[in-house]
DNA sequence: ACCGATTGTGTGTATATACATATAAATAAA
DNA sequence: TTTATTTATATGTATATACACACAATCGGT
């Protein structure tokens, strides 16, 4: 459905104005998917976003840095998520030998278990998305990718 | 400047498996600048949203059911951040006199004026962002729309 | 008119975000 | 070496989000 029609607004001023609130609103869309997805296994996004950036780093180590600049929420509150997630066992941490400033972050296995339970659900939920062809899909990442590159003036 | 580097991951499954990520990614990517946009005027992007939402509707009354149904992010608390424009004297509120369940929110003379205040700037702004062409912006809205068509599990 | 269901809104709680500040460790400068 | 600065993380606060629940007003069916 158009984005007009979706929040009921007229006419947007030029395209451009359409596209920033049609980025906003897709991913707050999107947001709200995926975190249901995720309910059944008691994760949040965010957590389940740190758990895959451990996992992609295991069995090696990743600080609370090194998972802040992964991220796709740059600035969140990293230290508190991964909290989280060592309450649950799906992850330890303990301060890193060679500094002791920074904190090692490693997925258990019982982490690693969890997003392979998650991973074998991930083909037919992905399903439900194919309204764009994968050329098409590639052509808005691509174009994305384009308009962040806007951020020359460090905001 | 590529997703996989900006958020140093190698490669992505599939053109859907990168799209998810780069709508949640650009989202937050302009949820920040938007917010450090706003930080001058004293609101936040759902304030200004919801301010918004009210000068169109202007001189008319919105209730807060109406106000969500516009609103990009549907589930957040519309009461709360009509709450924070009362306060800041930018939105009246008073019960509904035809439904007495229901809540009147009307844009003040002060709320207006604010928001004329930013619009001065917008074209200003708007200029950082084109590195997309008018007709590129179109696509992309275009094809984020037919993405959202996949809604239709109501999931 | 009455009663049960629905609707519109508010509130409480857990999590997350945005930001300022605190603290300890490490590094650089004197 | 002593001091100053930077770095890595944690914590506190205000706002927002997601969701459950509460409550009153309204509506629908009888």
């Amino acid at each position: 459905m158009r984005l007009e029609d979706e929040i009921k607004q007229k006419a947007f001023a030029n395209p451009y104005q359409k596209l920033m609130v049609n980025i906003l609103y897709t991913g707050s869309w999107l947001n709200l998917i995926e975190s249901n997805y995720l309910k059944a296994y008691g994760l949040t996004l965010p957590q389940f976003n740190v758990l895959r950036i451990l996992r992609g780093q295991y069995p090696n180590p990743t600080t609370i840095n090194d998972i802040i600049d992964r991220m796709l929420d740059k600035s969140s509150n990293a230290s508190r998520i991964v909290d989280k997630l060592v309450m649950k066992k799906y992850v330890d941490r303990k301060v890193c030998e060679s500094d002791k400033r920074a904190v090692d972050v490693v997925i258990t296995l019982k982490g690693k278990d969890l997003l392979a339970e998650i991973d074998k659900k991930t083909p037919e939920w992905e399903e439900r998305f194919k309204t764009l062809t994968p050329i098409q899909a590639s052509k808005v990442s691509d174009l994305l990718d384009k308009l962040r590159d806007s951020d020359i003036y460090t905001f």
